[in-house]
DNA sequence: GTCTGTGAACCGCTTCACAGCC
DNA sequence: GGCTGTGAAGCGGTTCACAGAC
């Protein structure tokens, strides 16, 4: 092979990461600025554990798949670690996201100041109604879907966020994909049909609150009973998260 | 014991689901609602899963842990379907939510329609600062976070949504959670200490964006190399979602 | 013949427990 | 002595492939 599949030991080249370490990261990066920014210089991999919720030897095991991170006895450098886990993620320069549907949520995400803060910056507004067009959000203007191709292009972009009525959905990342995105999150409640080599993330809010729905479901099952069917609801709760008072 | 742990066998009692499958049952829940809008009266495993966007071997694995639910040699009935998921996630009656912070993102939140329409219902709204409680979002009037355990209480509400800055989150859970919820969606930054029995679960935009930027910066660092290592790509994408077209 | 339900093999992730380095 | 890095064991979930009902 004409390059070797880089192993987990050189530094800033690019590790071959589990999707399960991938998917806790971000949530590691948080909790690392977190810590920095009450001025702590470094962390164990317990205390960094608990500001994340998970267990320290997940969270060691994750590192350990960027190369040697911490200091046995020690601990992990704490912006050091936050360097090495955005060069990772590909968050060492601000990417521009596109957002398509100005509706209800739409709106709000436009507005969203987390996305600036943590290594994005939503850099095009579009909706399919022309009411809509024109409108001035966050201090971006809202374009015609038409217009993708064009501001993909001038803008760079390669992550898109839609955020339309689910009956829309597909047409709009089939033209986002068309326009040279390749990666979307989508919040429409759909599944998207996309090729290969494009990433999809799903989020549906009612989807999630079905799933809590389960589980009170189960716990008010578990609880009008007595005695020893109730003892399992200790065994009920799998997201009780130890950690971090703000 | 006094009860048996109530198998997957007998129909309307309570199953004990795998976490994952609990996951997925929402997601077939909106696809056969799809599917029973556009008329279809049964459908195959392989139907259901590529609506879905999952394959037809889970899907039929997940419905097992029903009881039986499919005729073999025909599929599955779709409206009895959709019964025995909604009787399993304890969607038979309306759950009254609660929705705490209407900024930016809570209002949003407060009008969503898909609440709604997927079984539950925004029952109060709250917020920490005076100058917003008495607005009128959506037919709601916004309350005092002091009212909580009142509202609460009134309503029988055992879910909420958390859409508050991540610093007021923990404060707000721990608030909620005296007042008898058992069950949060935070949509908060942060992660929250709650106790056992307590159900958490977190929506975080960027995290979600983070975790495509990491796909990003893999592409690109992929599809830069000529030959060999460029065909890894097609193994790239693991989300490539088959299936419904709207 | 068709399509579901399911044991068995497989795979990836988590957890344990400790060796190795500070 | 303290804490990281990691083989090994354990566990849950996915996939395979086919038996069995229609």
């Amino acid at each position: 092979m004409s390059q070797q599949r880089t192993g987990p030991t050189d530094g800033p080249d690019f590790p071959d990461l589990p999707e399960a370490t991938v998917a806790r990261l971000p949530e590691y990066l948080r909790a690392l600025h977190h810590l920095a920014e009450e001025g702590h210089d470094t962390v164990s991999s317990e205390g960094l554990a608990a500001a994340a919720g998970v267990n320290s030897a997940k969270l060691r095991k994750d590192l350990s798949h960027l190369g040697r991170t911490g200091t046995r006895g020690v601990g992990y450098d704490v912006t050091l670690l936050i360097d090495q886990i955005e060069q990772v993620l590909g968050l060492t320069h601000r990417r521009a996201v596109a957002l398509v549907g100005v509706g209800n949520l739409g709106h709000a995400l436009a507005g969203y100041a987390g996305f600036g803060s943590r290594g994005f910056r939503i850099a095009a507004l579009f909706d399919a109604d022309h009411g809509r067009v024109g409108e001035h959000i966050n201090g971006l203007v809202v374009r015609h879907i038409d217009d993708l191709p064009e501001v993909v292009d001038e803008e760079s972009i390669s992550i898109a966020v839609i955020a339309t009525p689910a009956h829309a959905a597909q047409n709009v990342a089939d033209r986002l994909v068309a326009a040279g995105v390749t990666s979307v999150l989508n919040f429409a409640p759909c599944v998207l049909n996309v090729p290969e080599g494009v990433d999809v993330r799903k989020v549906d809010l009612a989807i999630e609150l079905q799933i809590l729905s389960f589980h009170e479901h189960r716990k008010s099952a578990l609880t009008a009973l007595p005695g020893r069917a109730g003892q399992d609801l200790q065994r009920a709760d799998r997201l009780g998260a130890e950690a971090v008072g703000s």
